[in-house]
DNA sequence: CTTATTAATCGTAATATTGCAATATACCAA
DNA sequence: TTGGTATATTGCAATATTACGATTAATAAG
C-alpha cells in the first residue's frame, strides 16, 4: 500500500523514523555536511556544489526546514540557510539514545 | 523519477543515507528496539508484538539483515533473530560522526 | 506419508519519493 | 516600469516503498 501504519507505533518510534528519514537521502546528507562546513549558504550555492537541479535542491531544503533541522533567512532575492543548532541537538539526543542501546553478549546467533 | 542519483555523492554520504534509511520506518525501529530489549526473538513474536502481517515483518527483517544490522539463526521451523553487534558498532560510528559535527555560533539566521 | 507450524517468497495494489521542466513569485536595479 | 536574479511552486513521469493475501519451502510431529 505504500502507506506507513504510524498509528500502531509509539510516538518515540515514529519520531526516530522521521528524523532518520531526513538523513535517508544522500542529497540531504550532502546539504547538511556543506552547511556544517561553511556555516551558511544560499540555495544556488548548493545547486552548484551538489549538482542536482534547482527545484530538486529547493525541495530537499524544504523537507529539512519542515523538520526544523535548518533555518532560512531571506536576504533580498536570496535565502541564506544554516543549521538550527537547538533542534539539531534535540534530534541528536533522540537518535543517540536509540543508537547507544546496550548489546547483549549471549544470544542465539 | 523516484531514483536516487547515488553516483554524484561520496561513498560516505551514500553509506550514511543507507543506514539512516534502515531507521526511516517505525516498524524497523520497533523490531530493533525489541531485539535490544529481549536479546533474541522469532519472526512470529515480532508479528504479535508489532501488529503487522507476517510477510510485512519478514520483509523488514530481510532489509535489516541485508544491511548486516541483524543476524538470523535457523532453529527447526523457526528463525531466531538478534542484533549483529560488530556491524551495529560500525554503523553507530559512521552515524555518530555525522551527528556530532560542530555547529558554528555566528551564522545568518 | 500426512499434517501442522513457521517463515520466506511472489504478486499486486496503494502510496511515497525523487527529479526536473516550466512557471510563478519576490525582490532589486536601472 | 522594465529587466534581471534567486528561489519556490506546480505538474508530471519514473521509480521505490509499504502492506498483505496467497502460495511455497522447510522442518517437525504423529
Amino acid at each position: 500500500m505504500g502507506i506507513t501504519k504510524t498509528e500502531i507505533f509509539t510516538e518515540q518510534q515514529n519520531q526516530i523514523a522521521l528524523f532518520a528519514k531526513a538523513f535517508g537521502h544522500p542529497a540531504r546528507v550532502a546539504i547538511l555536511e556543506h552547511l556544517f562546513s561553511i556555516q551558511e549558504c544560499y540555495c544556488g550555492d548548493l545547486v552548484d556544489v551538489i549538482g542536482l537541479a534547482q527545484p530538486t535542491i529547493s525541495q530537499h531544503l524544504k523537507e529539512l526546514k519542515q523538520l526544523g533541522l535548518i533555518k532560512g533567512n531571506v536576504e533580498g532575492t536570496s535565502v541564506c540557510y544554516c543549521i538550527d543548532g537547538d533542534n539539531w541537538a534535540t534530534m541528536k539526543e533522540i537518535l543517540s539514545q536509540f543508537l547507544n542501546q546496550d548489546i547483549a553478549e549471549n544470544n542465539c546467533c
